[in-house]
RNA sequence: GUGGGUGUAGCUCAAGUGGUUAGAGCACUAGGUUGUGGUCCUAGGGGUUGCGGGUUCGAGUCCCGUCAUCCACCCCA
């Protein structure tokens, strides 16, 4: 019998896991200094946590069983729900705004295809609990976040932007147009798919939709306006109301103000046909999109003022996204940008023949625990030309090689130094010597 | 769930229209170059050609089924 991994699951080889804890790295390291504290919750929940949010519906789309106590339970396919139990279980004890960013897997029944699989990571990033004009800020703050992790790994205006849009904006431009309040999400699933189908298939769609030719006509400069040819085309639609609101608009200018002032314009565009699928986004609405060859959204997230009350988290607004790494591993790698996976270790050992393997041990022992260095050595005897050339393989920092006398090379300067005329094992105090001798050196060299 | 492409060594690929014992490079292992940078030389291990059936004197090659994988659709938290 041959096994092989589930469909849909991958197997982390070291290499893919150098890569891997590269960008979780990342990612813990962006969220920190954007002043986000890491959480987690369990693997899997209730069943309901998930139907409750996004109806019966859902259960194909997820792993889920029966435990021996007759419980339906599933595993975890997104965070939200598990973040407003949580959130929910403290709401009155926790300090606003909450902060809070997670790096887990998550676990989907779908079909496997370019980008999507059936267990992956995400990185999700959520304020909860800022309210008013605190709204903007918290809006502002998650997509800077978003940018600072694109440009720091390399990604470019050129190639990364992030386009951005507010559902309640929308819902401000359809109430002008006279759109009824209970068509306006079939509205919003027709918007969002204006980039994604030919326009002879949408502008069908778009006649079926049951709207007025007037309001069609509208809805189709709407979609897809972008820039400065967005705000025309919106100003335009609030002069056609005889009691405009504005205040989406307004907010949703200050967000760029803000985004402005944090340095990260270059990579947002205001892009009205940024709509997202979700029902229960209510405010801001914004994804990354990659121009490369495989033109699509890295991360997508926004705003959901009613969703923590909906499932029993109290009346606290919320704002976040979520990145999966299968489509941003595809991306750098698309855009080389990936570092370098090889082995990395600080130092290896190698030994002329005559030395004793005690003698060795004793010294690699030193290194590891001592030091603290993750140190490598030959269990065999070898020439110390294949010792040296594995080493290089490894890419050490160091090198140590070890005959009658000890000594040391950097192996990216070339530089070799002698540690030791002698090794003297016999004494604690020679040990000792020896130790602060190595730590000396060791630190002192230029990485 | 629907449609299409592809399955030969760990990886990348060979093997005129069916024809002897399925090959190469890389990787891996061992030995050598008496030793300080991924070298070079030699040797080796590794394959039921995804699996099952069929046609045939004979199938990696043709046919059917099945599984896997990739791509697109659906969906996308």
């Amino acid at each position: 019998m041959k096994f092989q991994n589930v469909k849909g699951t991958r197997d982390f080889y070291p290499e893919e896991m150098v890569r891997r804890n590269w960008l979780m790295g990342m990612w813990r390291k962006i969220s920190r200094r954007h002043g986000f504290a890491e959480y987690d919750g369990p693997t899997f929940e209730y069943l309901e946590l998930y139907t409750a949010k996004s109806g019966d519906g859902i259960v194909s789309e997820l792993f889920n069983f029966e435990d021996r106590g007759g419980r339906q339970l599933a595993l975890r396919p997104e965070m939200t729900p598990t973040l407003a139990r949580m959130v929910a279980a403290r709401a009155n004890a926790l300090p606003k705004p909450i902060k809070w960013f997670a790096v887990p897997n998550f676990f989907r029944a779908e079909r496997p295809q370019r980008g999507r699989l059936r267990e992956f990571l995400q990185w999700n990033v959520d304020i909860i609990g800022a309210a008013g004009e605190a709204e903007t800020l918290a809006d502002a703050e998650c997509i800077l976040v978003a940018v600072d992790f694109l440009r720091s790994a390399g990604f470019s205006p050129e190639q990364v932007e992030i386009r951005i849009s507010s559902r309640a904006l929308l819902a401000e431009l359809l109430n002008c147009l006279g759109v009824e309040n209970e068509r306006h999400p079939a509205t919003y699933t027709l918007l969002d798919k204006k980039e994604k189908q030919p326009d002879e298939v949408w502008q069908e769609e778009l006649r079926r939709s049951g709207i007025t030719p007037d309001q069609q006509q509208h809805l189709t400069q709407l979609a897809g306006a972008r820039g400065a040819e967005a705000h025309r085309v919106i100003q335009n639609t609030l002069k056609t109301s005889t009691s405009p609101d504005g205040a989406a608009y307004a907010q949703l200018q200050q967000l760029f103000v803000y985004l402005r002032a944090l340095g990260v314009a270059d990579y947002c565009v205001f892009d009205l046909g940024v709509v997202r699928g979700l029902a229960y986004y209510t405010g801001v609405v914004f994804e990354a999109y990659s121009k490369g060859t495989l033109q699509r959204a890295i991360c997508g997230g926004g705003r959901y003022a009613n969703l923590l009350s909906a499932m029993g988290g109290g009346a606290l607004s919320g704002v976040g996204f979520g990145m999966g790494d299968v489509i941003v591993l595809d991306q750098l790698a698309e855009m080389n940008l990936l570092p370098d996976s090889a082995l990395s270790f600080d130092c290896y050992v190698a030994v002329e023949e005559q030395v004793d393997t005690v003698h060795l041990l004793k010294l690699v022992s030193l290194l590891r625990m001592k030091l603290g260095l993750a140190c490598n050595y030959s269990y065999k005897s070898t020439s110390l030309k294949k010792q040296v050339a594995e080493a290089a393989s490894q890419q050490v920092k160091y090198l140590l090689i070890m005959g009658t006398q000890l000594q040391l090379k950097n192996m990216q300067s070339g530089q070799q130094q002698l540690v030791a005329e002698h090794l003297d094992w016999s004494t604690a105090a020679a040990e000792t010597e020896l130790l602060s001798r190595l730590k000396q050196m060791l630190g002192n060299s230029p990485d």
